[in-house]
DNA sequence: CTTGACAGTGAACAAAGTTTCATCGAACAT
DNA sequence: ATGTTCGATGAAACTTTGTTCACTGTCAAG
């Protein structure tokens, strides 16, 4: 698929940004107030481009009328949607990238094999939001079975610091595993939740993908 | 807070529909033909009254351009957000009641505390849609301990018939509890899983509020 | 009986919004 | 040199859409 020129990109980010924070799409004219062009006819080039290449699908003569084609979506991170109470209560989704596995630092978005969704609240404390770095990893192993982690779960990986006893994401090998991480003094070691391994790997920084905030597992 | 009349409520439920379903807002005149009225007025008008009941809001001028308003929602489990590939591919983001209990036979979705939303595809098996009558179940205590579901964690439940080995929601001494359904023969238990809680339960159909088919749990 | 809320018709208006046309400069490959 | 694509301008045409006004009928409460 033809890819989107930065223009593009900034373009079709800030209608979902808009579509997350007010619910309904913005017109050409609020896409044209926004990058400061003179014309609309700008916006409209850009939005047939979208389309042509296959990132957007628009409802013609409709007003604030679009589709967004999700096999599209580059950044799957940014795929946000959000429910606006009144005031400040905000109700956010936020969808998060489910990884195959995690390659060298980053995770790897052209393994991505779906999107994980869930609302912040009930999955983890207060009304903040799970940043927009989050991806989702299926877990394969036991290297955390002890600690109620096992084989097939899905694990929600944020970035962040992670405490002594917080669960990461760390890169042993060149494979991605989760463990435990343990400060002893001025010693940081990861371990791995299951008696029959009972190694300590020594950690640097580099190595720590993110922190682990929830589990989920199909029965 | 006032509540809708029954027109007033298709109307809503028929816009609500129309987003889930296209990803954006009906026009009032999409509305009227839907409903067959004669004048766009008569649309208005309702939408004036939902504006001023409290169930929706309106951007004044703009085109296809609401906002919802979550607390007002009155049946969670309609709250259905859905992308749509090309084709057939729909990728379905289905959102799900989350109860601190279940009273008597039927969720009581007045004591729903949040809503949990996950993409099908993910958590369970093939682009199977969650049934709308799903819910999510906050778990206390710990008679489910040997199959990994522990307290605290949140269990998704869906309605169906349950088979041998299934964990389902039950309802017992007035309470919910969660264990997993045997059938031996032509009985049928309910056994939980927790070697300190041996007994088996005997099971009428009724008191099945549903299967559990996933797990979440926050670290 | 009257008042008022509710629901609807029908027509018209004006703003919002999309789309088209003609034109231009820069970058770029032929 | 030359055509082509891309990004953008400016103006105008045109459609969609929300909104308003005047008027009608129903139904229940006071």
């Amino acid at each position: 698929m033809e890819s989107m020129t930065k223009k593009q990109k900034a373009i079709l980010d800030y209608m979902k940004s808009h579509v997350s924070q007010h619910s309904y799409w913005p017109s050409i004219r609020d896409i044209q107030a926004k990058f400061r062009f003179a014309s609309t006819n700008a916006v409209f080039g850009h939005l047939q481009a979208l389309e042509r290449k296959g990132f957007l699908q628009r409802i013609p003569g409709a007003a604030r009328a679009y589709k967004i084609v999700p096999e599209a979506v580059e950044d799957l991170s940014e795929m946000v949607i959000r429910y606006e109470g009144p005031g400040e209560e905000a109700v956010p989704l936020t969808s998060i990238p489910l990884m195959g596995s995690i390659a060298a630092g980053f995770p790897d978005y052209t393994e991505s094999s779906g999107v994980l969704a869930s609302m912040q609240a009930p999955l983890t404390e207060g009304s903040r939001r799970r940043p927009p770095q989050s991806f989702a990893l299926r877990v394969r192993g036991d290297s955390m079975i002890d600690a109620n982690i096992n084989d097939g779960d899905t694990v929600i990986i944020e970035p962040g610091s992670p405490k002594h006893g917080d669960i990461v994401a760390a890169l042993i090998d060149g494979e991605t595993t989760l463990k435990r991480l343990i400060k002893q003094g001025s010693k940081t070691y990861l371990k791995a939740e299951n008696k029959n391994y009972p190694e300590l790997y020594p950690v640097t920084e580099l190595v720590i993908q993110g922190i682990a905030k929830s589990v989920v597992r199909s029965i």
